[in-house]
DNA sequence: CAATTGATGTAATAACATTACATTTCAATT
DNA sequence: AATTGAAATGTAATGTTATTACATCAATTG
């Protein structure tokens, strides 16, 4: 999956979360591409969703925020779950994948006959650079 | 942790979601309690606010909606982390605790330095009911 | 009983997200 | 090149979730 593949719009925003250095919410990702022509939530929204389909861009849950794939090139689908550490001083997340939690979570899942959909997890707390 | 200590408003909310099926959000809340005096927004997020603190409810992120603890009387906070699992479907919502996923999340933060206040994980799916 | 603290009531506003509908783009096929 | 169908876009309006600000009330305690 390479950039070329995306629209306008979602090439847009792509390119804002890519070069934030931490998570943006929809609206602010709106005021950033205002000079770009962008003028509704829905614009920022739409695009958000195909890149969230595309695994180019993660939805933190317990911000209502976005950032970009830590490792787009590979196709993040590929790496199972991804959980996430955010410092809530600084507003650095870091993307990590574990294969233990990733099969006691379906194992767990599979013993109670729960079909798995999208697995959130998130650690808030503080960063070492803000310890 | 008793009822007892709670005051009306915290009594009230909790309640609602003791005798709720499933996961409500804060303004369904609202709704519920307009006949016993609730008349804004604020008043159900206060309580909220202070039965969370007490680990008598807990939070679900991602679908911004609130749930009494399935074992209140021993106080949800000994438990270490609290995970879910939420039928998309008919909203049911199970709660469980895995002391590997805890540590192995507790074990990456420290390695890291990351200082870990609250951890949220979800389970986004079907159950076996509605499969 | 004054002072402090925690809880409450109310209104207004901010922040986040979706619905609805009209229009445009673009690639695949004719 | 014209047709056409699917995907993307533009825009307005609205719906949903959460907070700020400020006034008041109640319980505790020094």
């Amino acid at each position: 999956m390479t950039t070329q593949t995306l629209t306008r719009n979602q090439g847009l925003v792509l390119d804002v979360l890519s070069h934030s250095e931490g998570p943006l919410s929809a609206y602010t990702i709106l005021d950033k591409l205002r000079d770009s022509g962008f003028r509704a939530p829905l614009q920022v929204y739409r695009a958000l969703d195909k890149l969230l389909e595309f695994g180019l861009v993660h939805r933190l849950e317990s911000i209502n925020a976005f950032v970009a794939c830590a490792h787009p090139d590979e196709g993040c689908h590929a790496h199972g779950i991804t959980a996430f550490t955010i410092c809530e001083t600084c507003g650095k997340v870091t993307e990590f994948h574990d294969h233990v939690i990733e099969d006691r979570l379906k194992s767990f899942a599979k013993d109670r006959n729960f079909k798995t959909g999208k697995t959130t997890i998130e650690i808030r707390g503080t960063c070492a650079g803000c310890a």
